[in-house]
DNA sequence: TATGAATGAGACTTCATTCAT
DNA sequence: AATGAATGAAGTCTCATTCAT
């Protein structure tokens, strides 16, 4: 990468952290360019010569914040199997405790509902999701050897976003009591035995 | 009632149906207010004898929305304790299979989006999410005579939640191969088998 | 005057009085035609059957307000030629004092504000002002005998305006100092003495 | 000054005069923002990178038209004692012909009712007045040793008001014959002669 | 590369007035 | 006589985007 490359890169780097810094506060819709461009210490004039325009902006974003999202489940690889229930468990409370949820209530919130208006960015979540469950989908087939190990990834993940979704509607929420039925859900899911077909 | 008040409810009903529409479609915020007058029949500046602002039709149709997803919890009430897990799983499946979700996604997201920097809003969501919790926690501790009874129904609607969400970054979800994962999930957060304190 | 016409009399100064309320809290241009309904307990619509719209309550407040004044004129025709300008001067202050000035300021700067742009507006205040001056200054020329009535008649109420006026931009005016010069300014201007004409 | 902030100030000015133009023309509250942006040679939307809402708008007139007055009022400092009087009335007698009343009267009506409605044009209003008091105060007490210089100052103002009011009542005002009386008036207010203090 | 002035469409909202009842 | 629902134009203000410098 040359040095005109990096710098390049640098900036949009600043746009981005200033923009995903308002997206949190105004949401998608309410965060001016003005704001952005000025969070970014930039112009709004430049803003455009490294991205054509706010959907951009707000493609970027989805797609950086999926990223993120992936790479913390990546970690889960190299977890031994015999732990990865209750790894998985510390990870769910812990990024909830810390409010840096992988699916980082505000933004996330925010992408759903875009996701469903807008078709780049639902390619974006389910391409991020895809990868993520190919990598949680291999580990639970290849690793703990269980059957249908698509169902059980998605139930998994169910988990996760269930527990950020439900932080916000219950504030109050116990995450002290909820530790022990969440491992247990979790190794339900990962047990082998058989299950009664459903439907 | 009156014929008046009579009415009046019925515009009222009307503007919420045509802002719901439009919200589902656009989002609160790119739902113009000209846009929901079109779809009420009515003109723009009449919605105002009706609401004092677009904020205030946010907050009926959160209310709105909100209301309809705890009346659709008050049936499991009826429910036999031994085929509860069975008839939530049914349930929470259908709903997803039939896009009609107690969080009915559209909205939803964009509901717990404005939660976050709408306290009025979040208000809203959180007093009908606290009454489905009593409604539920109740129906654990006294007719399945379980202990942890709150914990035990924030873990029920974990995966509620969940599953909508699921389905939004992973449309391609296999329903079939959920639902018996799904029954057995909840069959494990009803049971009283003793669970290890977490953490 | 019929029960009919006396009843239809007394909803039109209903709705002068709520109207002279409103824009003495809101001005004319931000008293809406509601609130001035609601206050004049009556509907927006039925006000129409009095009043052809709202320029026109806005003439007949004009209209009503400066007959008052006028009105308040008049008792200087019974007084003592001796006293007139102890009285003047007397009722000049008290009515400052008492926030009821004859150019009851709030609603006065508005009527003159609207009379450099509403030509029927102007007409009503002018004829009014005439009207006060002509009685003025058949006193002043022939109770006291005087010469130059009309330039005396308006020096005089100039006292009164610059007063109300003042009033407004000097809040703390001291009333008590301003007395004994007001007094001394009237009897000046009502002095025979001979005046080097002027210019 | 850069280049940038003297074409800054530039264009302020540019919609200053745009708006005092309208507000003259059709008062504060009829003077839309699309008027004055037309006037200003600007679109709309640019008026509020200059000024944050009309408000501010009406603020910095208000401050400006008085600043002007002020001034209008400084050049008494350097008359001779004994033309103080007959300086001030040639100079109200002056403005009132010229319409370019120090009190110009469109614009001062506009003011003077939104100074009962609005603190800060009230603030803006009273602190210049306050300024041109100090002067003149300044002026009557030191250069002419006269006592109760506050009382003289403010009846000296109410002169210069009172005039202009008048001529809006009676616009057919003989200012040939007022004039002597005016110089009269203001030399009274201004004399020595031990007055028996009032009320 | 970078600025920020400038645009203009469109957002929410208010309000005088009309009209069916 | 009386209501108040209803209209629609106009008001203030925001904002993504462009462009001269």
């Amino acid at each position: 990468m040359t040095g005109g490359e990096k710098r390049r890169q640098a900036r949009i780097e600043q746009v981005l952290d200033a923009a995903a810094d308002c997206f949190v506060e105004f949401g998608f819709h309410r965060a001016g360019m003005a704001k952005i461009a000025e969070r970014a210490r930039m112009s709004p004039g430049h803003i455009y010569h490294y991205f054509e325009n706010k959907e951009a902006i707000i493609a970027a974003i989805v797609d950086r914040e999926s990223a993120r999202a992936a790479e913390r489940f990546a970690e889960f690889d190299a977890v031994d199997s015999a732990q990865l229930a209750t790894v998985m468990t510390e990870r769910a409370i812990e990024s909830i405790a810390q409010k840096t949820d992988i699916l980082q209530s505000a933004l996330n919130m925010e992408m759903l509902a875009e996701c469903q208006r807008n078709p780049e960015v639902a390619e974006i979540i389910q391409r991020h999701d895809r990868y993520i469950r190919d990598q949680l989908a291999h580990l639970i087939h290849d690793k703990l050897g269980l059957d249908r190990a698509e169902a059980r990834t998605d139930m998994m993940m169910v988990q996760f976003s269930g527990l950020a979704n439900r932080l916000l509607r219950n504030p109050d929420l116990d995450l002290k009591n909820i530790v022990g039925l969440m491992r247990q859900t979790m190794l339900s899911i990962l047990s082998p035995a058989p299950v009664t077909k459903g439907e």
